[in-house]
RNA sequence: GGCUUCCUAGCUCAAUGGUAGAGCAGUUGACUCUUAAUCAAUUGGUUCGGGGUUCGAGUCCCCGGGGAGCCA
């Protein structure tokens, strides 16, 4: 913008209000000037921190640095300003003086660039009087152009809809969405390298599937033209990673988008990423202590909460509650019939008829459809007024064997299941099983489930399993809450950077 | 899907049924170490859309759109 035009344009009209047409007039003036913002670049040398790093003293102002992002404080006064931009690492602030940069220039500064532009520039590093480490700018350039303002600059971006249409604005100007939805990234990054590191195989599976198994879940449906098949949306990563464990690969996990046609809330979104982990040669136990190793080792590095002295801690603060979760103790374990004994106060509960346990949840105080099952009524139990009261990381385990066809049986128990529930924060986190590798009792389960729908059996994947898999442990994380959870964040929107909305019409 | 509730300037928010306002941002000016910079002046509205009640509707009622919370 060297020889860009400082005034602007002669205009009739009083566009002074309209910010975008201020924005777009000032564009004009540069490109009236030869300078055209959106075919210009620059070369950073450092981002943001890693240029404040390398500050060394108040003798040395021969530090120089090449900086670029977006302009979020502006503060001009007279010859003088400071200004802030922010990158991916986060803010540093610059220093424009007239005396250094010349009349003109400091002018087309002041006068053309707005809150909002991406700009870079070049200067040595100096500590102002109040103690911030500050680029003295000897050069700049506007390198692309807002013709949009941003949001307000205290209050942020607060209107929900906005946050999550426009989530760009959100990250430019609330910080804490900024790091929440970094820790996001940062946790999958630290799961990965996790199981990396203990021999795992990170595979890829098909999305679009002939049958949704591997859950109950009301399935997206779509159609592939060419082919003229209907497919649908998986709903769960399941049946693919065990036919991994037929092919050989004893050590496999996916982190992938699994998809269900059901309600939106602050804990379900359409879409949503499951990590599902598959160990030959293990079992639930053997998920017990993996589990707990995997969630340590994100709170220790990704997390790292620290106590009111600044010492690293194991706990973190639930958001709900405002209980700390700690992580570091022994988890507690539990079995699923001993936590519904207790919260009815009937030992027997078991052994009660239908009609028994339908009378004894309502009064509970809870809703029963009779049309339910057996299990239903008590599992609805523990789902309202067991779980949500499961703060501290517990392992529910022996759960009815109906609640899960693709898990081996209990040995001195067949009504119950070798796997465990993880609860914590009163949220699932993350279910576990001995994986069912017998074919014919895994296709009497699946018959058994499936009743009259004998189509929504997967017949492949019973074939794989007639060729035998290895004995396995299993075990799925659902990323979304396991990153509610630790973040504490209020709703699963909070965590996705584009939460599923309706379209507007407009 | 049901119930409750919200939608006002670019953003954050005000406004008993009685002239739609403020802060920030913008514009103009002052200011060469600021931290939500400061000071002075100033522009800016289809109050989500449509209909109704009323002398008069941002406000009350109905329909529609979108968001949030609770429930299913």
């Amino acid at each position: 913008m060297a020889n860009s035009s400082v005034s602007m344009s002669e205009n009739p009209a009083d566009i002074s209000h309209d910010q975008h047409a201020v924005r777009r007039q000032k564009l004009a003036d540069l490109r009236a000037g030869g300078f055209d913002p959106f075919r210009a670049n620059v070369a950073p040398t450092h981002f943001s921190q890693d240029a404040k790093a390398l500050y060394v003293d108040e003798q040395d102002n021969t530090v120089s640095v090449t900086v670029a992002g977006r302009l979020v404080t502006f503060r001009v006064q007279g010859g003088s300003s400071f200004v802030k931009i922010q990158d991916q690492q986060g803010q540093i602030q610059l220093y424009f003086r007239k005396d250094v940069l010349g009349e003109e220039r400091y002018l087309q500064f002041k006068k053309l660039l707005d809150l909002g532009d991406i700009i870079g520039v070049t200067g040595t590093l100096f500590k102002t009087k109040t103690g911030e480490i500050t680029v003295r700018v000897e050069s700049f350039t506007l390198v692309s152009k807002a013709l949009r303002p941003l949001p307000e600059k205290w209050h942020g971006l607060s209107d929900a809809e906005q946050v999550y249409r426009q989530r760009y604005l959100d990250l430019i100007v609330n910080q804490e969405s900024r790091q929440r939805l970094m820790t996001r990234a940062r946790l999958v990054s630290a799961v990965r390298r996790f199981l990396e590191d203990r021999q795992f195989l990170e595979v890829e599976t098909p999305v679009l599937q002939s049958v949704a198994g591997g859950a109950a879940a009301r399935p997206f449906e779509t159609h592939h033209n060419a082919l003229d098949t209907d497919f649908v949306l998986r709903i769960s990563l399941e049946l693919y990673l065990k036919r991994m464990l037929v092919g050989g690969y004893d050590r496999v996990f996916e982190i992938g988008r699994n998809f269900r046609n059901e309600g939106v809330s602050r804990r379900h979104n359409p879409e949503f990423t499951m990590l599902e982990v598959y160990q030959a040669y293990s079992d639930y136990r053997g998920m017990m202590t993996l589990v707990q190793d995997l969630l340590r080792h994100l709170v220790r590095e990704v997390i790292k909460p620290v106590d009111e002295n600044g010492q690293p801690v194991m706990a973190i603060k639930h958001a709900a509650s405002g209980e700390l979760i700690d992580f570091g103790a022994d988890w507690r374990e539990v079995k699923y019939k001993d936590l519904i004994r207790e919260k009815t106060g009937n030992p027997g509960w078991f052994e009660l008829s239908k009609a028994d346990k339908i009378a004894g949840a309502e009064a509970l105080g809870l809703k029963i459809d009779p049309n339910w099952e057996d299990y239903e009524v008590t599992n609805e139990i523990f789902g309202k007024l067991i779980e949500p009261t499961l703060i501290q990381p517990t392992f529910v385990t022996h759960l009815p064997k109906e609640l899960c066809p693709l898990a081996k049986l209990t040995q001195d128990d067949p009504s119950t299941i070798d796997v465990f529930e993880l609860i914590i924060g009163g949220m699932e986190i993350a279910p576990a099983y001995s994986e069912q590798n017998d074919p014919d009792v895994q296709r009497q389960m699946f018959e058994a489930q499936a009743g009259e729908e004998v189509q929504k059996i997967d017949q492949d994947f019973l074939l794989a399993l007639e060729h035998g898999m290895p004995p396995a442990g299993g075990m799925g994380i659902g990323i979304d809450r396991l990153a509610i959870l630790l973040t504490g964040a209020e709703s699963i929107r909070d965590v996705i950077l584009f939460p599923q909305l309706r379209n507007t019409t407009s």
